[in-house]
RNA sequence: GCGGGCGUGGCGGAAUUGGCAGACGCACUGGAUUUAGGUUCCAGCGGCCUCGGCCGUGGGGGUUCAAGUCCCCCCGCCCGCACCA
């Protein structure tokens, strides 16, 4: 019996593929266009079974439509700037670059053994000057065109380590490494006007028909339009006014206090004659900056001793709270609160013994009984106990407010929006650097596109704390483009995903000198199928759509939306494993034994955990390069598919792996070990064909139908599922009938045919050993015949009153007469009537009879 | 806290979208062949059962001739929340 060997099938195809260059792209107007994306990897080290899944659902694609006929491009390449590298250098004294391409090229071996239909030519890195050059320029045309700004924002700021903290690095209000108190500091940064496309890339949602509901409701609520009123209050006693946001002013006679983010001016203001709300404005920015620690927390506030002075109803005043729950960069950072009529509000009223006045009435309350008990009330209603608005429902009430606001010069209908623009600034030395110099004289000054790029200096030093660019003895000082006067270098770099917000636009002409060639970019793009985790759901997806319309403002391109197809995967788990003293164990340290599992090394007991997505702090994960050195990339690429539907997460077992291998050997000794010899490729179909051979003809072009309609629809397990089907019906096949070994033939390389996206290697082999011509992975895609699709005979299931009590046989399409009467006659029915007359039947025709008693 | 998602045998999952629940696998059980090689082949495999059936898709209610699928209420788990990428 001869095995399959995929250690020389694999190498072997791989480098055929390389030699011809099957996978090169190129523009080609006589054929559709296909552009198959997965996000590129960050460049980490190795890669990990989710880039595995990631590119085996893209190499599906990208090997199904070129066999479709299409012109497909399918290009790799490297997320290369950001934070990890950095740590590498204080932690291991390596250069960011050093470390970023060494990791590039241990990835780009381990990619390409997986056998990947990529364009490698077209291979780059963000970290290349020829690829961040030109998101320089672009930053630049962004600026002339109002498109980015700079302001004042608040930061996580490590005094010890004096760096910018990201929200996950701040734990309890603590930096991760340095351990020291967080500080809230505001710093000047740059933004991109992210806001100034609210609208449209709201309303564009709609049209993106081929993204999951999901995600769009996600970027829906995170951009979270909202139309409400401005109000100005009045403030007793002082000149100033306080101006609060509210989506609720048909509330606003049930106000009663007012609150500021800690961050306010006006607090900060208070603050500098109070040192106890200076005390307690300073404990809020210690518990955290995100947005779910600040909601999450209880709700606790001081009073400033200021009184707002209510706009609707002279005389009445309002005590003003600094409130840890209000956020500064939401509507104005301070609010009114209604505490009938709002959560957060009823629990912050109750709390500080605040009134609580019922506005809104539900539908058949009594107005003179009704009140707010635990639970704010915040469904639709009439208005009442509210002057003016009274026995309005809420949504004219809105209005109402906001005109009467409007009239009295206290406020305004107003349209918010959750989403805040982007802060692109990053006090970090791997980025690409911002193209500004900073002049006494000019301010702030663009760098002439004749010395772009600004290059990262190499011999930075990581040693002491801080932004390596801002220490660098020389780079950062140079002369005033306008003036020549002696001026600074910006010192921050960009957000890596400003990177990733047009590398797939770039991917269409990589080596171009400009950042587009716009025949190719008008040919490839959109991305038809872009594929990636849903972690990626709103940031990169939201940035990349709002990057493409700026790009199209400023003459780059010449479309709107990135990515007209987008399917999100799930996450790789495995089983956790520890150690009789707790410690977490690898997979590979332990070994099953007899319904247990043990350590390797001694036998110990081990304890199994549930199954979570691999990371190396629970040290489930499996190395990628073992299971293909072990295995084959086509067994580990067939378990990727099998089993779980790819949106959803996927547990990796070693029982799973032993299956897909198992399988493809069976396969292989189908193709290799026939039970009778094939007749020569390009036999025509005989004649005459037993029952058996006529079964095994059909259930190929059935497999070819299902196979495609489930490819089409990413339900991959369903399509492997199908395949095994089709496998399983010509491992019945003993050859010896008429056209038997005809049907065989047609049979396998039908399966090979259909195969052949999923594990490459072996189907060019099966090709190869069925004594076909060429490569596999350019012969055009199957097609069933459709009248081979159904049967002359059917099964149709017969019911009594809805429950199974038995299945008749019939000619297809048989007339509705002819089944009730052969279901009455059945003998289930006969019994379960027992002697009752049926008062209705109903047919379904093929499907069902169902006889009601 | 807010937002999003998911619950079907021992396990992963399937089910022409309202029409035979459990396709295809994994695990397990029995048998055959080979037996030191990540074997292979055959049979069985939701639960209960008086062998005629009864119960079963997280729980409870409803619509319907018919519900995993539609509607209402509840429970559990997972993910995201703006400087990780």
């Amino acid at each position: 019996m001869s095995r399959y060997n995929f250690r020389e099938s694999e190498a072997r195809w791989q480098e055929v593929w390389e030699q011809r260059g099957v996978f090169r792209a190129s523009i080609d107007r006589s054929r559709p266009k296909y552009y198959v994306l997965e996000m590129f990897p960050y460049p980490s080290g190795r890669i990990h079974m989710g880039h595995v899944r990631n590119y085996t659902l893209g190499d599906v694609v990208a090997r199904h439509r070129r066999a479709l006929g299409y012109s497909v491009l399918h290009p790799m390449g490297w997320d290369a700037f950001g934070l990890p590298a950095e740590n590498a250098a204080l932690e291991r004294g390596v250069h960011p670059a050093k470390w970023t391409y060494e990791n590039i090229s241990t990835m780009r071996a381990q990619l390409k053994s997986m056998g990947l239909s990529l364009d490698w030519s077209r291979e780059f890195a963000t970290c290349d000057p020829d690829y961040y050059r030109h998101e320089q320029k672009m930053f630049i045309d962004f600026l002339k065109a109002g498109l980015a700004y700079r302001k004042e924002a608040f930061v996580n700021w490590d005094p010890v380590e004096q760096t910018v903290l990201a929200n996950e690095q701040v734990i309890d209000g603590r930096g991760w490494r340095s351990g020291a108190p967080v500080e809230k500091r505001k710093l000047s940064q740059w933004f991109l006007k992210i806001t100034a496309f609210a609208d449209d890339l709201l309303d564009a949602l709609q049209r993106l028909d081929r993204w999951p509901d999901k995600v769009r409701v996600m970027q829906e609520k995170w951009i979270g339009r909202s139309s409400g009123a401005e109000i100005r209050f009045a403030l007793k006693g002082r000149e100033d006014r306080l101006t609060v946001y509210s989506t609720r002013p048909d509330t606003l006679f049930g106000a009663t206090f007012c609150a500021l983010s800690p961050d306010h001016a006006l607090a900060e203001e208070c603050a500098r004659k109070d040192p106890a709300l200076a005390a307690f404005i300073a404990e809020c920015r210690r518990a955290g900056t995100s947005e779910a620690a600040i909601e999450s927390q209880e709700k606790r506030g001081y009073d400033t001793g200021l009184r707002a002075l209510h706009p609707f109803i002279p005389g009445k005043e309002l005590p003003v709270y600094v409130a840890n729950f209000v956020l500064i960069e939401y509507g104005t950072g301070a609010i009114f609160g209604c505490p009938g009529h709002d959560q957060r509000d009823l629990d912050f009223a109750r709390k500080y013994g605040l009134p609580v006045i019922p506005v809104v009435l539900p539908p058949g309350a009594d107005p003179k009984t009704f009140a707010i008990g635990d639970e704010a009330y915040t469904e639709d209603g009439t208005i009442f106990n509210s002057g003016f608005l009274d026995g309005l429902g809420v949504e004219e009430a809105k209005r109402a407010a906001g005109a009467r606001l409007e009239a009295l010069g206290a406020g305004k209908p107003q349209t918010v929006y959750r989403l805040r623009d982007w802060l692109v600034s990053r006090q970090r030395y791997w980025g690409c650097p911002i193209p500004v110099i900073h002049c006494e004289q000019c301010g702030a000054v663009p760098v002439p596109e004749k010395d772009l790029p600004v290059m990262l200096p190499k011999d930075a030093s990581f040693d002491r704390p801080g932004n390596p660019l801002a220490h660098h003895p020389t780079w950062k000082h140079v002369a005033c483009p306008v003036c020549s006067g002696a001026a600074e270098r910006e010192t921050d770099t960009f957000d890596t995903f400003f990177e990733s917000s047009w590398y797939f636009a770039r991917f269409c002409d990589p080596k171009g000198k400009t950042a587009f060639a716009r025949e190719a970019v008008d040919y490839w793009m959109p991305v038809d199928q872009y594929i990636g985790g849903v972690e990626h759901a709103v940031l990169h997806l939201l940035y990349s759509r709002f990057f493409t319309r700026a790009l199209r403002q400023c003459g780059y391109i010449g479309i709107d939306e990135p990515f007209a197809g987008l399917f999100t995967q799930g996450m790789v788990c495995h089983e956790t494993y520890r150690g009789p003293d707790g410690e977490w164990l690898t997979p590979s340290e332990v070994k099953r034994e007899a319904g247990t599992v043990v350590r390797l090394s001694d036998g110990a007991p081990v304890t199994i955990g549930r199954s979570e997505k691999m990371s190396k702090s629970k040290k489930n994960v499996v190395d990628p390069t073992e299971i293909i050195a072990a295995y084959g990339a086509d067994t580990a690429r067939l378990f990727m598919l099998s089993d779980s539907p790819p949106e959803r997460d996927l547990e990796w077992t070693e029982a799973g792996v032993d299956g897909a291998w198992r399988y493809l050997n069976r396969v292989w000794r189908l193709v290799t070990e026939p039970p009778v010899p094939l007749p020569p490729p390009g036999t025509p179909k005989p004649a005459e064909l037993s029952a058996e051979a006529e079964a095994a003809w059909r259930a190929a072009h059935k497999a070819i139908a299902a196979v495609s309609e489930h490819l089409e629809a990413f339900r991959f397990n369903v399509a492997v599922a199908q395949v095994r089907t089709l496998s399983n019906a010509l491992a019945e096949l003993d050859g010896t009938g008429p056209g038997e070994a005809w049907a065989l033939r047609f049979g396998l390389e039908t399966l090979t045919l259909l195969l052949g996206p999923m594990a490459p290697h072996i189907a060019e082999s099966m090709w190869e050993a069925l004594g076909r011509e060429g490569l596999l992975c350019e012969q055009p895609w199957p097609k069933a015949d459709p009248a081979l699709l159904v049967e002359d005979r059917v099964t149709v299931a017969v019911q009594v009153n809805g429950k199974l009590r038995g299945t008749i046989e019939l000619p297809r399409d048989a007339a509705n007469d002819d089944a009730q009467s052969a279901a009455l006659a059945h003998p289930a029915v006969q019994r379960s009537l027992d002697g009752k007359t049926p008062r209705k039947v109903i047919v379904v025709p093929n499907r069902i009879v169902n006889v009601v008693a």
